[in-house]
RNA sequence: GAGCCAGUAGCUCAGUCGGUAGAGCAGCGGCCUUUUAAGCCGUUGGUCCGGAGUUCGAGUCUCCGCUGGCUCACCA
């Protein structure tokens, strides 16, 4: 770094500004590389940032990289002028410029630029970890890859540099959400946003971050899912809606968890939940198809089929078939013998419904790869869904998983306001018994309700997950731009 | 919170049985006007994560700690 530091006095000593403030950009390194032969000895500008130098002794090549990818640019000292060519010697690796040239194709058959002129756009004064690859029978071969988790996490910058990869992932991300939104508003949904701070969390069990709003002097809470404000909505008249929340969980962070995640929500009025499967078939197997122009996609070296329809075993079922138990018709005493049987671990507190939810976990879960509806759920688990037409002590709820991992979770809302209260009322039971988790009770959502809401259908989708399995990435900090990380100590 | 692994040059890493701290790339100085992991010659660069201990002698062995990764637990 001191070097760059004496090299930037002595380029503003030369007279050169090394921080102008514009570079008028005609081409990016992709179109020209695309459009070779229309835009072959035509003249062209380009930007970006210098990634390799080669320099030949009056001559010199370089790459430099742009939103797009890289090109190379040729300089000669005879082209350039002397001056020029001086200073174009003392620039580093990861210098930002700009070259006006034509674009031509050298003699072994790489389209570059022939430059004419050259600018400095931003001196670099930071080395950047250097990265060589080589083409190898079509492969990519990095050598010195730039491989370091903390610091790709915690210099994204660095790692968009330097990983192309990195870069395609969070393109993907965003068409994903654009390919989900389309396909929402195409189907007669509104976008809309409700509060990030509440004065009653709900929606989900997690424990919530606290915040304190001075002019009210209270204590408001960052939301941890948005699903009792969209609910006001449907009551309120509108019938599909939705929205990308930014939701925050204060709780342990690993592969599957960031303390901020994105959770898509939308309720439709008047469906249920198995409208609501068929919707998401087809909401995975767009998105899919539109992002990656195939329903088959390869995640953690499986294939998984996303072509709808999938396959749909209730709860019971699928602990029938992965643990050759029927446990539909057990009490809470008979469940926790079979936990015992199973080698599952359980704990006193839990009850039956939880119990349930281990086994589950445990030994069902990890092993539905292929896109899978579990249905039909405990109602202990469920205190805002509707409970099952037919068959007692269950509710109308279900969980799509992919890749043994739940990506998404939805029921038929609960709308009886006199049901509502009295779960509410057996969560605040669980919270005096010291669940920190447990929902609170919302007197203004119980109002809502009692309006009347129309019977409704609701989802909720780990975006964040879903990205994960769309792009392969093994952790969900792959698909966070900037995770939430321990404070650097230095 | 527990277990396993790792921490050596700017980057990627080697370092044997405990015996003067290494390579490639990057950097710096030279040569080189179609190269591409450019090449050739020369050269700089180290709190071996920190501390304590064992030892004549510790990057290496022991203990404690720090940081990180992975797995598990907790948790949607």
């Amino acid at each position: 770094m001191k070097v760059r530091f004496e090299k930037l006095n002595r380029l503003r000593e030369l007279g050169i500004n090394p921080y102008p403030y514009e570079y008028e950009q005609t081409h990016k390194s992709k179109e020209i590389k695309e459009n070779f032969e229309q835009l072959e000895k035509q003249a062209v500008s380009v930007a970006g940032r210098m990634m390799t130098v080669r320099l030949m002794g009056k001559a010199a090549f370089c790459d430099i990289q742009d939103e797009q990818g890289r090109i190379q640019i040729y300089l000669r000292k005879n082209e350039i002028g002397e001056q020029d060519f001086e200073i174009f010697k003392m620039l580093d690796i990861g210098d930002l410029i700009g070259i006006k040239g034509e674009v031509f194709k050298t003699r072994t058959g790489e389209i570059s630029v022939f430059a004419r002129e050259f600018k400095l756009l931003a001196k670099s004064l930071r080395p950047l970890p250097i990265v060589k690859e080589k083409e190898e029978d079509g492969k990519r071969i990095v050598y010195d890859q730039f491989a370091d988790k903390e610091m790709r996490y915690r210099q994204r910058y660095v790692d968009l540099i330097v990983n192309p990869e990195v870069k395609e992932v969070f393109v993907k991300r965003t068409q994903i959400i654009r390919a989900i939104r389309s396909f929402l508003d195409e189907r007669g949904f509104l976008e809309v946003e409700t509060p990030i701070l509440q004065p009653i969390y709900g929606g989900a069990t997690a424990r919530p971050f606290v915040t304190y709003h001075n002019a009210l002097d209270r204590k408001l809470y960052l939301r941890i899912a948005n699903e009792l404000y969209l609910k006001r909505l449907i009551v309120g008249g509108f019938e599909r809606v939705y929205e990308f929340a930014k939701d925050f969980r204060n709780e342990g962070m690993d592969r599957f968890h960031n303390p901020e995640f994105t959770l898509l929500e939308l309720y439709v009025a008047y469906k249920d939940y198995k409208w609501m499967m068929d919707f998401v078939e087809q909401l995975f197997a767009h998105v899919a198809y539109q992002v990656l122009g195939t329903t088959k996609i390869h995640f953690n070296g499986n294939e998984i089929d996303l072509t709808p329809p999938w396959q749909r075993l209730t709860m019971y079922e699928a602990i029938e078939k992965f643990t050759g138990v029927d446990i539909s018709n057990m009490d809470e005493k008979q469940l926790r013998e079979t936990a015992d049987k199973l080698k599952v671990e359980v704990t006193p507190e839990m009850g039956a419904g939880k119990i349930i939810d281990e086994i589950f976990g445990e030994l069902v879960e990890p092993k539905l790869i292929q896109p899978t509806f579990i249905y039909d759920y405990p109602i202990e688990m469920s205190p805002l869904a509707k409970k099952h037409r037919e068959k007692p002590g269950l509710v109308e709820r279900f969980e799509p998983i992919i890749a043994g991992k739940e990506v998404a979770n939805a029921f038929s809302e609960l709308n009886d306001p006199i049901d509502q209260k009295e779960r509410f009322l057996e969560q605040l039971k669980l919270r005096e018994r010291g669940d920190e988790e447990a929902q609170m009770m919302d007197e203004d959502y119980i109002r809502a309700l009692e309006y009347g809401m129309p019977p409704t259908a609701g989802l909720g989708i780990g975006i964040d997950r879903m990205v994960m399995l769309l792009t392969d990435q093994p952790s969900i900090r792959d698909v966070i731009l900037f995770p939430q990380m321990r404070p650097e100590n230095k």
